[in-house]
DNA sequence: ATTTTATTGAGAAAATTTTCACAATAATAT
DNA sequence: ATATTATTGTGAAAATTTTCTCAATAAAAT
């Protein structure tokens, strides 16, 4: 898929404008923001003209501008409701996540199997996984963190699949088996850890 | 860097492997690895072929040898020493991963500034960050992995290079400023949700 | 008003990654 | 023993991504 890695691109670019706005910045070059998200001033510029983004000859671009443009590619005109499956430590850690300044993301809820984490007290609320579909219904829910043990991800992603769950963040180390017009992203914190050792030159 | 990606991938294979493994495999076709890694068969064998590692025509390859190869190219053969920085939610989840199998990581303590969180009785040993120089040290370790909330993070990565930290693993969304002999690798889990978001079809 | 300067925008070139295509070959069947 | 078949290994082609280069141009300086 030829604008996955762009896109990730495209949302680093929006956490550096983000930052640097706050900095109280109002204008970027493509050079300045290429340094603050890793990339190239070339290929920052590249990106935007792909997407239609016009900056201004000499004058770099205009921060807000950039920003409400990445945030209609984004498509932020609604809130998105997003549940997490298992609230474990990483599916709490989680579920502290704001997201970004004015990102229409919010998390409404966590499920568990585990009776004793079932409590309305949390910073979301915590639900038994029978309330699931209810759940799901009621906040059009149709993206789902997956943050449950290995050995429980697959038939956890099949309960979200079956109540109509579309995009899921997959983070146990399993390659979920969905239909086709699921959309899943893996994130495998183990092999990143490695990775960066291999790339540390530690080992070798 | 050209093999940034591939190591990724061989990562990924890696998995797939102790999967099928576990699973009472002896041999596996590079068309089965592949669909297991979500990945082309030809790209499997390129990337084998390209780091010298041989299957056996018509009989595929045998998993014990690739995982063996593997080993050999991530360089397995101490056992590496990590740190966590920040003892939070995700700090508490990343302290549960045992890794892979036969897996020579090994995550020895963590730190954190909250005296509240000190405590000798979690999984791993919880130390306030004082201590961190003396643990570095005396385990040898070259690798962290930053979970501290992003106001922390620049200053926390600061104190992990000043003690001889080579690797860190980046989880707040921060591009971290290291000297060039400092390797990052940053994980940002928010940017994956949204671009779970944008991919599933479920924004615009 | 004119010149200089800094920066975008984009086509072309280079580099990289992935797929194609098929010869080589080892296992299996006849 | 021979033929058939399935699979690897790899060079070549295709596709994709990134960088290079420089004309266009807006801002700033003179």
């Amino acid at each position: 898929m030829s604008t996955f890695i762009q896109t990730k691109r495209l949302l680093k670019y929006r956490m550096g404008l983000i930052r640097l706005k706050q900095m109280g910045l109002e204008k970027v070059f493509s050079y300045t923001l290429g340094k603050e998200a890793g990339v190239s001033a070339e290929l920052v510029r590249k990106d935007f003209s792909n997407f239609g983004i016009k900056g201004n000859r000499r004058g770099g671009y205009d921060i807000d501008d950039l920003l409400n443009s990445l945030e209609k590619i984004f498509g932020k005109d609604r809130v998105q409701n997003v549940v997490i499956m298992g609230m474990g430590n990483m599916g709490k850690a989680l579920s502290q996540y704001r997201g970004f300044p004015d990102n229409k993301m919010n998390i409404v809820a966590g499920f568990d199997i585990d009776p004793a984490k079932i409590n309305k007290k949390f910073q979301i609320p915590i639900y038994p996984v029978e309330n699931l579909k209810e759940i799901v219904d009621a906040f059009h829910v149709s993206v789902a963190i997956l943050a449950v043990p290995e050995i429980a991800a697959q038939e956890s992603s099949d309960l979200l699949v079956r109540y109509g769950i579309k995009g899921i963040l997959n983070l146990a180390p399993v390659l979920l088996k969905v239909p086709d017009d699921v959309v899943v992203n893996n994130v495998n914190l183990m092999v990143e850890l490695e990775r960066l050792m291999y790339h540390s030159g530690v080992l070798k």
